[in-house]
DNA sequence: GCTATCGTACTTGATAAGAC
DNA sequence: GTCTTATCAAGTACGATAGC
């Protein structure tokens, strides 16, 4: 176990040895010369050796002093850049990224380890919703989504474009192109329809055949999935960097 | 045995006065 | 102006005691 005087003491020396002066010491450690005197005095009591020599107005560090001195100063040096180091947190970056949950899912999360060893300063954080992002809200910084643009106030960058073809099972026995007139189809509720987007009356336009016959509730319906900010659109994804 | 309370001793630091 | 010494106040540590 160590033996070591009060660390007051040894620190109340250090300043003092370091300034030659107590007056400064103490204003160094926010006391009173009095007890810098005070807290010395104790120390060479308890060391049994004189530290300091007084005289008029004027401390001078004697030679045992000065064998302890250097001792104290790197001593304290290494317990201020220890404490540094405790208490710095290195800056992180975080990047909240919103996607649909299909693609988070399905894309993101499989590469989140490669983006983690990529970019080792940046915290990822996950936004998994299907509905519109506010960015003015903070949510995320950036979202990929299911549109065709533009957005007004977004950087937008196309990420995947898609393949539209008609599927269907063997057991329908379908053979041609032209039997799809006849069968019931699923159509997407595009909220704007122009003349690029995905429907079946332009796959059926790009085939060179008359568009598809009408079946009512026998056709199947699906919604359009939604664009960042309330957007709408078709045709590609979109990623848009923080405007913050 | 554990916890709370109280009294005593010690530590720390401030003030005032004086020496140099 | 700076340091030392005497004195005092406040805070802290520790042991004794009482109550549960």
């Amino acid at each position: 176990m160590r033996q070591l005087p009060p660390l007051s003491a040894l620190r109340a020396f250090e300043a003092a040895a370091r300034h030659l002066s107590f007056k400064r010491a103490a204003e160094e450690l926010g006391v009173t010369p009095t007890a810098i005197s005070h807290q010395i005095r104790q120390l060479e009591e308890l060391l049994g050796v004189r530290l300091f020599e007084r005289r008029t107005r004027q401390v001078l560090i004697t030679p045992e002093g000065q064998l302890l001195y250097p001792v104290l100063r790197d001593g304290f040096d290494a317990f201020a850049k220890a404490l540094d180091a405790l208490t710095a947190r290195p800056s992180r970056h975080v990047l909240t990224l919103s996607a649909t949950t299909a693609f988070t899912a399905r894309w993101l999360v499989p590469r989140i380890a490669a983006f983690r060893e990529a970019n080792p300063g940046t915290d990822l954080r996950l936004h998994a919703s299907d509905a519109p992002v506010d960015f003015r809200s903070g949510v995320a910084d950036a979202a990929i989504r299911y549109g065709r643009g533009p957005y007004p106030g977004l950087v937008t960058e196309e990420l995947f474009s898609d393949r539209f073809a008609p599927v269907c099972s063997p057991r329908l026995g379908m053979r041609r192109k032209e039997d799809l007139r006849s069968r019931a189809l699923l159509h997407f509720e595009w909220r704007r329809v122009d003349r690029d987007t995905p429907t079946w009356r332009l796959w059926f336009e790009r085939a060179g055949l008359r568009g598809p016959r009408r079946h009512g509730r026998d056709d199947l319906h699906r919604r359009e999935p939604r664009a960042p900010g309330g957007a709408r659109g078709t045709g590609h994804r979109a990623a848009e960097p923080a405007t913050r």
